[in-house]
DNA sequence: TGCAGGTTAGTAATCATTAACTAAATTTGT
DNA sequence: ACAAATTTAGTTAATGATTACTAACCTGCA
């Protein structure tokens, strides 16, 4: 559990990455963008690791839970599919500072506990996707003629490099709104075609 | 023009930031790796940024040169997107380290001049890649019923993920012969339909 | 009255960078 | 051809900023 605090902090270090990068995120910055002193920082987190550990776990809620929810229902893989990058655009969407982080592994390079974590992270939402395209290419929703990681690259090449664009241009187009646009691509790609 | 102890300083950058992120490349390491004291750096950059700057013309000339080769060639469409994946995948293996930065933007955003070069790059070489691919739909070789802007989200989007995949497994697959099959379910899924 | 959550004032380590000096190589003037 | 002048590429020692973090103290409130 997290006290009040614990949140803001941890949303304030997502604010201060977004805004300068993985760089811009000292305890300095940190502070003062809450309005308190450095030290009162460690009154709610050990160091600084323990923060970006903290972040990572709401990256996870943000996004495995989407993957889970989505292999759990009842709808089409296809309708799955629609509804992961729905899901993902409309979180962002929410919260766009998360779409600089989500996506950014570098940010955690710097030490052995994120790094594993972020890519156990990767890995999980990877194999989840997998079993939903495979369950979809055994009931022949889903195109038979490409691997289904082959699948799995497309589709999450194509959302990852999709919010990177929107992160790069500032937040600059309407995310759910354009995104509309590449879901249909999307459908087009992966199902399997019918004539 | 660069000095012999120039590009050897920038390419030891590039396997530094390729071992421990961008926040591992510090003047410190950067010296010590090079077997010269740190101030010895400034007899051959200005600043790190500088360095940084070079290094992100390193990644122009192994990138853009690809797409602008592939763009005036005589080959069809079709071809001329195998060849920029291969050309890719050749590049990359014979020097891993840059697929370590290539695909990181968050490398580069501490520093205006580093932002506005990594970004014009990227959009420069999405712009190529959708004049291939426009045309390429003219010749009725690639699908219409897409967007080019959204194949171009495909293609890069598949690229740089499957590049980041090699880099997070520690370059333990061999990326040519992998990634021959990546090309095939690419060419399948731009492809006109033929029957 | 005890403690959660602040403060002030510091720590050592590390950051990029500079000043001043030097040995060796190179260029220049005669 | 050769000594003098200059340049190149390194050194040691130090700079002021900034880093994450700590010790000791304070204060309002349950």
């Amino acid at each position: 559990m997290q006290t009040e605090r614990q949140q803001e902090i941890i949303s304030t270090a997502l604010d201060l990455i977004n805004e300068k990068g993985i760089q811009g995120l000292t305890i300095k910055n940190l502070s003062k963008k809450l309005g308190i002193t450095e030290p009162a920082i460690y009154r709610h987190f050990e160091n600084k690791i323990q923060i970006l550990l903290a972040l990572l776990d709401l990256l996870k809620k943000n996004t495995s839970q989407i993957f889970e929810t989505e292999l759990n229902s009842d709808e089409t893989a296809i309708r799955k599919i629609e509804r992961l990058f729905e899901k993902h655009f409309y979180s962002f969407a929410q919260m766009p500072s998360l779409a600089s982080v989500v996506f950014s592994e570098e940010i955690f390079r710097n030490e052995e506990k994120l790094i594993g974590k972020i890519s156990e992270l990767i890995e999980h939402n990877n194999q989840t996707l997998l079993s939903i395209l495979k369950e979809g290419q055994q009931r022949n929703e889903i195109r038979t003629d490409i691997d289904g990681n082959h699948l799995v690259i497309f589709i999450m090449g194509a959302l990852r490099l999709f919010v990177k664009k929107w992160q790069f241009s500032g937040f600059s187009f309407n995310l759910e709104k354009e995104g509309a646009g590449l879901i249909q691509s999307v459908k087009l790609i992966i199902s399997t075609h019918k004539n």
